[in-house]
DNA sequence: GGTTGAACCTCTAGTAGCTTGAGGGTGTAC
DNA sequence: GTACACCCTCAAGCTACTAGAGGTTCAACC
């Protein structure tokens, strides 16, 4: 029986976490101690390192919440769980690319910089022109 | 003069975004109609494309306020504006970086499913089992 | 001059995915 | 039995906006 604290611990997760976890529905509620402590057993802890993955690769919790239901089900078939990392995929993809052009642009900005005063710096002169500007005006979240 | 509606779309920026940047205070407060209209000049336009091509390229608001700050003294030495842009390029390659090996596990999970049952898919089984998985603990945050 | 309708106003609350803090209770080792 | 690390709940805060309610103003047209 694992204490929260060492549920956090082995998972790399915060406390809080957790908790904000199960608030959501994400996690069962636990076990309690008399006191009113939660304890956790080996289904909790694979389920949070399942969830935590997940999250290292991105997927949103709605995605998650998806995915542990089909984990869930194991008769069902898997092509679901396929579309959900294909579009998680998808999405890494389009980031990449934006990212890539941003540092593109990024260098130029630092490479160009004089060292000079601020009214001849190339950072801020790049800023206010926008011409210059390979990227589209769309989206903006990274 | 302008509506804050034509500034908006002259931006590419949502009307209630710029009532927001107004209220942080990274907008000035314009003038207005007798009606109490915002009515914006050409020092509100320039200032606002410039956070919003900062925006794009992923720099905080707060970077952007220090930014527009530096802007403000053309005759401070431009240090202060380069180390802005590389700590922001810094962040940008190491989301670059946690985005590639994303996107490898991601292709390896998607590659490998084989279309049965959920029980023997790989995108749950790699996300169940964590040994496989070459990221690290720490940050999430895409 | 009157009327219409798009665009404007303020204010509040919601979004994701947590994190932080206040104020207090529990569990265990010595 | 007492110290103290750990646990509890609840509420608010974070970034950077976005959405909506309920009401007012502007400019064009007749």
């Amino acid at each position: 029986m694992l204490t929260i604290g060492s549920l956090a611990n082995k998972t790399g997760t915060k406390v809080q976490t957790i908790r904000y976890y199960e608030q959501i529905g994400l996690m069962p509620e636990p076990g309690r101690t008399e006191g009113g402590q939660r304890r956790y057993g080996d289904d909790e802890l694979d389920r949070l390192a399942f969830i935590r993955h997940a999250r290292q690769l991105g997927f949103s919790l709605e995605a998650i919440r998806e995915l542990l239901d089909l984990s869930d089900h194991p008769h069902r078939p898997c092509l679901e769980a396929d579309a959900i990392a294909r579009r998680q995929l998808k999405q890494v993809e389009q980031r990449l690319a934006r990212l890539e052009a941003l540092r593109t642009e990024l260098k130029r900005m630092v490479h160009e910089c004089s060292g000079g005063q601020t009214a001849d710096c190339r950072v801020l002169e790049v800023l206010r022109d926008h011409s210059e500007c390979l990227t589209d005006h769309d989206e903006i979240g990274a």
